[in-house]
DNA sequence: ATATTTATTTACCGATTGGTATTTAAATAT
DNA sequence: ATATTTAAATACCAATCGGTAAATAAATAT
């Protein structure tokens, strides 16, 4: 007898909860939150509202848990960034994640936390100030991180973690426009190594 | 008798075109092409819907317009910026300029070319393209100055000017998604700085 | 077999979306 | 004065928005 396979009672669910939020989240990754109309997400998943309500509250609800699974799947390379032994390797392995992921073919371009809902109406206020969690959030690792560098003796005594951190948060950001905009993974790769090509001559230490 | 002043007949327009453009610009900026209702729209520009169409055509034309008064205006510095006598002087003013326009509080922060239809539903596409084209439109400015710099010896003869002109242009893409975060003035300056010293290191020539 | 529980289906809801037809008002031309 | 021209105001349109009530279907518990 295998774990967790008690029969429940009631009618059995027709799709798989999972698959349906990573359709869902390739809508919202794709049109935004707002642009993501009901229509086009029941007809994508595959079920129709009343499913889709009982299965994930509403609108909202459904986005933050395609959020959730796309912090979890997609972007978890920003989680383990920061492992890396050097300042400059996570320096390194950020952007160059970046480019890749970001101009990726298996999905959407660019970034969900960064676009999904930049500029929007009202009724997206909450999803706008929660993306803009996510993006200090993301960031703040770094700065903790590069604080380590330091520490560590990584980084020179007079380099600046936040102000270190939020220039790669920011070109993150704007390497994730480039994507949405048509920029080729090797365009964005170009840019990466500008970017790490400066780091090493102003932080004069190792690689 | 001044010049312009022949009497038109019918009935003379109560609003002032300019006015209302201006009034619509910060709207759209603000809230982005499909954000921005037309009953947002008529609400603050004082007049209502059958007067805005007679006007302005509709939503689109009335976006475009906007649009237009917005790269005649408020960013109008982008074209002026390539008038600089220096690769460098160009850059600094580019992204000096970007921190100070980006969270100014005279107007929504961010750019509107950057934000106003990043990811959207159907209804905005026209819109989205139409905005990719301008953002690439100003990074070929930047890229044409800095071939100009490589023929008058004021870049190294390795130098890629577009992918500076990509990267400057990432930075501001960026730069504008951080200051809708909520980034501050002094923040993007550091940002700023940050490039800006990366760039001498890099370029080994004269301010 | 029946009751209970849960999911799906169909049909609907009020509100809002962008957009207009029709009427009324204000100006000039004759 | 009257006709003509243009704009403003009211009222309306079909389509879509996010969301739900009510009925039906499919499973288990007793």
């Amino acid at each position: 007898m295998s774990i967790n396979v008690k029969k429940l009672r009631g009618r059995p669910r027709v799709f798989d909860m999972d698959e349906a939020l990573d359709k869902a989240l390739a809508i919202f990754w794709e049109r935004g939150y707002e642009g993501a109309s009901l229509a086009e997400l029941t007809e994508t998943l595959g079920i129709n509202k009343p499913s889709l309500y009982a299965a994930f509250g509403n609108k909202e609800e459904l986005f933050k848990k395609s959020l959730s699974r796309y912090t979890s799947g997609p972007v978890a390379f920003v989680r383990d960034v920061i492992n890396e032994p050097t300042a400059y390797k996570v320096a390194e392995r950020f952007l160059l994640n970046a480019a890749e992921f970001l101009t990726a073919k298996d999905h959407p371009k660019g970034c969900m936390i960064v676009q999904a809902a930049l500029s929007s109406g009202e009724s997206a206020d909450m999803v706008k100030d929660l993306l803009i969690q996510y993006r200090y959030a993301y960031e703040h690792q770094l700065v903790l991180r590069f604080e380590k560098a330091k520490i560590d003796g990584d980084l020179p005594d007079d380099a600046k973690p936040k102000s270190l951190a939020k220039y790669l948060a920011t070109l993150h950001q704007g390497m994730s426009v480039q994507a949405t905009s048509g920029t080729s993974k090797d365009e964005l790769l170009e840019i990466a190594e500008l970017a790490l090509e400066n780091w090493q001559n102003k932080n004069k230490l190792s690689k």
